[in-house]
DNA sequence: GAATTGACGTTCT
DNA sequence: AAGAACGCCAATT
């Protein structure tokens, strides 16, 4: 019963994004190992709310903050990352291969090993 | 209990 | 190269 599912390893890896960065599904979900179960990842974050895992720092591959509309008020997503330094525009984040937190890169796939 | 949907991404045509 | 279809797992209807 080591083995958890894939939600839960999804919000571990979540709650690791270090303050004022930001990642997309398909990362998370190619760090576990299922590139095509990105899906999963936004199902997960839907959940979120019952768990402490910042959703805000999640977006698509593109950068744009699909989810945003999940949240409580309209740009309260864009307000949260713009909160730490990141830039939004037209729920496009901007530079985000400059913030982009990879799980493979910089947890180096020690983490769930 | 079965079918559909859901914060996406990859692969095929 | 561009567009369409499929795949993944779980939850909801």
């Amino acid at each position: 019963m080591t083995e958890k599912n894939f939600f839960d390893k999804v919000y571990e890896v979540a709650r690791l994004i270090p303050h004022g960065r930001v990642t997309s599904y398909g990362a998370i979900a190619k760090y576990l190992g299922a590139a095509r179960s990105a899906r999963m990842v936004g199902w997960a974050m839907n959940n979120s709310h019952a768990k402490d895992v910042p959703a805000h720092r999640v977006v698509n591959r593109v950068g744009v903050l699909t989810g945003k509309h999940h949240f409580d008020g309209t740009n309260l997503m864009q307000q949260l990352l713009e909160n730490e330094g990141i830039k939004v525009e037209d729920n496009q984040i901007l530079d985000f291969q400059a913030h982009f937190w990879d799980p493979m890169t910089e947890l180096g796939s020690d983490f769930m090993k």
